[in-house]
DNA sequence: ACAAATTTGTTCGTATGTATG
DNA sequence: ACATACATACGAACAAATTTG
């Protein structure tokens, strides 16, 4: 057994952390990792090095980082997950929803880049859920649109739109060429609508749902159901997307 | 090895099924246990028989079975776990959110009956979240009410509750004996409030959230964080409230 | 389906420094 | 000087969640 030295019973001080001068440890490792952050050294969404790491480079026990961490995370700074690590906090996007709700205005407003990218256009007959939305008798057919939401190139949302085939017969030709929603609506003589109502819940995503989300499976879904009504008080649209939650949240202001 | 009948390949028909009269198999059972749920004979969150009990009950093939279980799916009768089971659909309880937000009113509206207990109440620091919704600064004293809320004796949503200790020093009594929030509200001054803002996420339920809601710890829990104002605009309230996903939706008119 | 490795979460115990009375 | 309380810091072991092979 190689012998340790004894004098040098405590570890090796690093990283510029000053012992016993009135500033604990932990806050000291606290207010670094919250520069390196706010200035921009750890980008949203960055994983930081494990806990053992941080203990080895400050020279420090892990339960010191451990509660340096703690206060990072209640400041709102990092997002700790068992069993896979610490992250830098994202912001989470906020989805305003009202009677004039838009996915890419909103996104755009909070100075993102929203993308749509269109995943499949197809006519299907309606089923009960979608019938009962759109006030159209069961079977009838439908376009069904499912369309791929990014920010800032991330995906975010799934999305499945759901139009009259027979009120809007162009429409599936529409959104082929041009993913927007509003767009292909206006070109088939509807230049404005409102959201009459949405239903919002949760649940876990299907694979296919996490695989085109890029998500962990164990996350859950924030998922909405949405009726859009022309000026006429038509219904126009029906939507059920599904948002990565953590990502995004709703917002509703009375 | 028991030798089997060589007269009788086919499974015994049972139960009333016709064979070969123009109505398909997998539609009779449909109708049938469609009308058991209807009639009341499986009431909602009733756990059905397995696919293969069914199977065996009605003399077809499970494929038979799955095929009328897929339909009563899509028509919202049943809802069909891998792994658990299926089981009669529970209607999902609206909860309309708009500036007049009351939980129990809109429970009773939709003849159902909300009780409310009192899990914990505490005098504690603001943190960051709640000093922002409040317009508190960080570390003033805050009530903390953490209560469940029922529906028909089960529970369904776990609610913190913040107020100004300050402002409200005598609503931590008035709790403790009713736990109504608007009618301590009433009692502490506040005749009146409205909802300001609702917020919207959703996530995983920790261990103590799922039991208290008696739910899987596999099914998320829809998230809303909302401050409520008094007439002046003051902040009265901050609350953070977890619902079981699936037994509850966010209703949201425009 | 299972096992191993990685990472955070929890709970012991121990020791030291500082402020208070 | 002494007792007490509290925050800080270290060490070890194990639990729980996730990822990977």
């Amino acid at each position: 057994m190689a012998e340790l030295s004894p004098m040098a019973p405590a570890a090796a001080p690093l990283a510029g952390l000053t012992r016993g001068q009135g500033v604990a440890l932990w806050r000291q490792i606290l207010g670094t990792i919250e520069r390196e952050i706010t200035a921009g050294d750890l980008p949203p969404g960055t994983r930081l090095p494990t806990e053992q790491a941080l203990s080895a480079r400050f020279g420090v026990n892990r339960h010191t980082v451990r509660r340096a961490m703690e206060e990072l995370q209640a400041r709102g700074l990092v997002r700790v997950e068992q069993g896979r690590g610490s992250f830098v906090a994202e912001d989470v996007l906020d989805y305003p929803v009202g009677p004039r709700t838009r996915f890419s205005e909103s996104i755009r407003r909070q100075n993102r880049e929203p993308q749509g990218r269109m995943l499949r256009i197809d006519e299907v007959p309606a089923d009960a859920m979608v019938a009962e939305a759109l006030k159209l008798r069961r079977g009838r057919p439908v376009v069904l649109a499912e369309r791929l939401g990014l920010v800032d190139g991330r995906p975010l949302v799934v999305g499945s739109h759901y139009f009259s085939a027979e009120r809007f017969p162009r429409i599936a030709a529409m959104l082929a060429e041009d993913p927007s929603i509003t767009r292909a609506l206006a070109a088939c003589g509807v230049p404005d609508y409102r959201r009459l109502v949405t239903r919002i819940t949760a649940r876990m995503p299907m694979p296919e749902e996490a695989a085109l989300l890029q998500q962990s499976r164990s996350r859950p879904l924030l998922v909405t159901e949405a009726v859009n009504v022309d000026p006429a008080g038509q219904p126009v649209e029906a939507s059920f997307a599904r948002y990565a939650a953590g990502r995004m949240q709703i917002v509703v202001e009375s």
